[in-house]
DNA sequence: TCATGATTGTTATAATTATAACAAAACCGT
DNA sequence: ACGGTTTTGTTATAATTATAACAATCATGA
């Protein structure tokens, strides 16, 4: 029944948390179908797009009847990668290192924070809210017996790069990237930026265009 | 000299904060000149990419030459709205809030963290690094009689839309939005988000592909 | 001052992404 | 079981974005 997945785009990948988000959320308010029409309006796209996304991954919908919300919710869960475990670790135990450590989102996801890195003496030996601090001479060791394979990077930028360069020889393929630099690191690392300077200047600009 | 600027599409501007950065940095190196093929590689993109972009607002470069960094990092200044000063208020004052309020990246660049609002009678009262944290009671007369313009929302995901409503009640224009929703609000309102679990689930999905 | 080489500005082309349109399929009430 | 209605899957079209190509321009050194 399912047809074979075409390629899916760029631009359908970085909508995917966002249907996921609107899915779980239907999905949990008990409702059983949904219509690309609606959950258009709902999300601000328009149901032509709604509709060519989720093709582009395999046909999830019944023509008249619309979209079985827990179904689809399932394939992108899948989709995503959330059918397999996330061990991660954070790197740099400041307030945004602990704000991340219990952040909510990721309950329920598969994704564990499992400890926390530092260099402070203050810091390292403490346990905050169940994550314990370690220090960054424990890095390698601990990222092979626990097999990490997330490592969220929250170091002051002076650092950034250097620190980066440790998680990756402890063998960790994946990085979340805080710190507000462009990480020059080898091909089979996948890194997400998330810079903060970088999202408040695109409001600023906008900001600025409106008076 | 400079051609009247044509119109300057979204993808240049989501562009517009890294090449910000990039000529920032040259420019605190000294380096007084740089050319597209330079740059191209620095920051991975193509040079007729850069030529491109920095031409849809007008012409800066010399042919022959390159193009000035002083020059080209100031106009990008002004661009991203960044000669005009921005007050800003944090509203949650979590380990997010707090880790936001001291952020590296927004000194220099006119954008003032001014103060943090909670309704937590521990933390209402307090001074952190100079920022004082207000009761939420007090955010209407403290936006007016301060000029904020921009509130940065670390709140809890139940009750953030609600407390964008304050926000935007209180005649703010520009809001950062940390929290894991799609906030509702009205048009004149920009909002600008950063959401983690998004960008944890696209480094996911990324990660599920290469094994 | 002129010729050469470098590098932009700009136009032409390709690729990607979004929207529109509609036939095919399935639901639903009678 | 059937006809009308809904809503998808898909194709066709438009808009946006990226790349390539090259002529126009300027710096530079002889």
């Amino acid at each position: 029944m399912r047809k074979s997945s075409k390629k899916v785009s760029m631009s359908v990948i970085r909508r995917l948390p966002k249907y996921y988000r609107f899915l779980n959320d239907l999905n949990e308010r008990g409702f059983q179908k949904i219509s690309s029409m609606e959950l258009s309006k709902m999300m601000g796209l328009t149901a032509s797009q709604i509709r060519q996304d989720l093709n582009s991954f395999g046909a999830y919908g019944q023509q008249g009847y619309g979209y079985r919300v827990q179904d689809l919710r399932d394939v992108i869960h899948d989709l995503l990668g959330l059918d397999r475990p996330y061990r991660c670790v954070i790197v740099g135990a400041g307030n945004l290192g602990h704000a991340i450590s219990h952040y909510e989102g990721f309950k329920n996801e598969g994704i564990w924070i499992r400890a926390m890195f530092d260099i402070d003496p203050e810091k390292v030996g403490q346990t905050h809210e169940g994550v314990p601090i370690f220090h960054m001479d424990y890095l390698d060791e601990y990222v092979h017996e626990n097999m990490i394979n997330i490592a969220i990077l929250c170091v002051p930028r002076a650092i950034g790069q250097s620190v980066a360069n440790e998680v990756v020889r402890a063998g960790i393929k994946g990085i979340m990237n805080f710190v507000p630099i462009d990480l020059t690191l080898p091909e089979d690392v996948v890194i997400e930026d998330v810079n903060i300077s970088d999202s408040l200047y695109t409001l600023t600009y906008m900001l600025s265009r409106r008076s």
